[in-house]
DNA sequence: AATAGTATTGCAAACGTTTTCATTTCTGCA
DNA sequence: TGCAGAAATGAAAACGTTTGCAATACTATT
């Protein structure tokens, strides 16, 4: 029994099955309005009939668009990059992208990894997460002049086309609604700021904000806890078990937030009657949960879309050079931040 | 001035700056132990002085692997496949892929197209969520030859490799725990399970389970949600305004069953002492919330890591054939659940 | 010093497209 | 009926690799 399946059809299959030359077929996918009507549909039925599915790889080597964008982030499974990604992903899908994707794990090293990786595929494009990345991978970009974004951070300095937030400010921001509502006993619960430079902006402003109050944050009220809620639980916890209680906690992002809450519930703590919980982020579920995080608004699928836009005009050469989107900030001030109930 | 950037260093420019034939550049990448040492340290001075970066696409085309994993999922964006997705990844990962994802929005139709997309770029395999595809589907996969491994749904019938679970076992089990704690006034909160073949056989083994004990189900306790905090909420919190309560309830996710804890927070039930949630799925944090969720556990780790195995060695053609693997569920009682409370 | 091997290296074809240029086939009009 | 010009199609080169085969450069023997 002869298996034929082995190879798929090529466009020489196609061209003779309908009886043309090679290059009428093609022509019929890239520029289908100078064909006789009667020849496409030849070629049309010979397609069908053999299942011929255009080979990319032959194209790009034509000087072709791969028409893939390479994304690097630091993890998938995680609610912050999960809605990020999937409008990223729409925004490439919507303008006939399509998404090559590697997660480095906060590892900087194995970022440049995944970039030369997915610059040996040809991606067009590429977008990463922030821009603090390691000196090599910045000379790989310069050097290939390969299009990028980066994504989540905004920075006036950057040398790189970016779409996000100010990070600092973000801080600043939760730092001052907690202020604004009479809060001095602050504790901090950041993700480690190591090749992160989303949290270390963060951390940074928040911690500048409630200086510039006077508020000193003592050494046992500045904790570090990954983006896990399991984690920031146990820290939070071990927080209170340990010495003297904040009136509220500054969470680095929503899901160390959450954990935060949970921790207080364990704990028969009230939010935010005995504790004040803030947040940065703004999940997709920040708004349901009970009681309804406070936090900073970072519109993600914003920005996600947006990166989209960039990189792909950037590809088609409709933007060159550097360009800068900032997105806006914004306090959602819902249920788990109060003023302090505590007597002076 | 002139801009040099334009086009990439190629092996033939490698071959120029070391002063070797280019099938000695090629051999260097591709056998290094046939080069002399001093002839392999010239050309990777070369590579690394022009950064050059070889290109897939042109040994796609001379009929090499491409290295790269198509896997088409509904939606990224959502707890229940992040950390599939990002454990999927990472065994690619460790085996030398790339991963090539696209999602569809729950939209089989979009599934083909996605499809199709995927196989225009030369994927080496294809991954897919569950079992149920469109006819097209199954027609191009059975055309291409594509090798496939379908994730998330076990079944012994499948047509298809698979690595799983049997979603009505989980549904089966989850209502097995409620009935087995004294419940038999059971709502159910599932998503649509149209184009969801993990839903509709989830809800399909609870129903059963309970009809086999007589349990039925009134047509007002049987709700429908897609996969959000929100919306669960939402439609959990009018399930008890609007008429007699149950004394349990079977969510189709733990997303779901997160939504309907809140629901009962801001409703001022107690859980689990007036209202008992069961949830599907294990989710990471699903332990840590308050209180637990007691859940059937779907090993999402295990399944991405072994779907990964699956497909590479398919690849490889170390696996012939179609291969499934069912991955076992468990009961996992924590505190959401207990027996009624309410006298008979 | 000549020879048989062995270790290196080079040549050229092949992979599946797209596109330029050339050729053939129509079409309408004189 | 013949012709100009337009419309449709075909031929062949080019894209950047890999690899089988051929050629060359060594090495260790005698």
């Amino acid at each position: 029994m002869v298996i034929k399946q082995k190879d798929k059809p090529d466009i020489i299959a196609v061209a003779k099955a309908a009886g043309v030359s090679i290059s009428t077929v093609s022509r019929s996918f890239n520029h289908p309005e100078l064909l006789k009507a009667s020849t496409r549909k030849k070629i049309d039925r010979a397609v069908q009939e053999l299942g011929y599915i255009r080979n990319r790889a032959a194209q790009v080597m034509h000087g072709r668009r791969s028409a893939t964008i390479g994304f690097v982030v630091p993890t998938i499974d995680n609610a912050i990059f999960a809605e990020l990604i999937q409008s990223f992903s729409d925004g490439l899908d919507e303008r006939g992208f399509t998404m090559l994707i590697a997660s480095h794990g906060f590892d900087l090293d194995r970022e440049y990894q995944m970039l030369r990786k997915l610059m040996e595929h040809r991606v067009d494009g590429l977008a990463l997460i922030g821009l603090e990345h390691s000196e090599a991978t910045y000379q790989l970009i310069d050097q290939q002049g390969c299009p990028v974004v980066a994504i989540w951070n905004y920075s006036e300095g950057a040398p790189l086309s970016c779409v996000g937030v100010e990070n600092s400010e973000a801080g600043r921001l939760a730092a001052r609604h907690l202020l604004d509502i009479g809060h001095r006993e602050v504790a901090l619960i950041f993700p480690n700021p190591a090749g992160n430079d989303r949290a270390h902006d963060r951390l940074n402003g928040a911690l500048s904000e409630l200086e510039q109050e006077g508020v000193e944050i003592p050494e046992e009220w500045r904790l570090e806890a990954p983006y896990s809620i399991a984690e920031a639980k146990r820290a939070c916890v071990s927080l209170f078990q340990r010495g003297p209680a904040p009136t509220a906690i500054l969470c680095g992002n929503d899901i160390i937030a959450q954990g935060v809450l949970y921790a207080a519930k364990q704990l028969d703590l009230r939010v935010p009657e005995d504790l004040s919980v803030m947040g940065i982020g703004d999940f997709n579920d920040s708004s349901e949960i009970e009681p309804a995080l406070s936090t900073v608004r970072i519109p993600a699928k914003r920005i996600g879309a947006l990166a989209a836009e960039q990189i792909t005009d950037s590809v088609a050469g409709i933007s060159e050079g550097i360009s800068k989107t900032k997105c806006e900030l914004k306090v959602l001030e819902r249920e788990s931040t109060a003023a302090p109930f505590r007597p002076k």
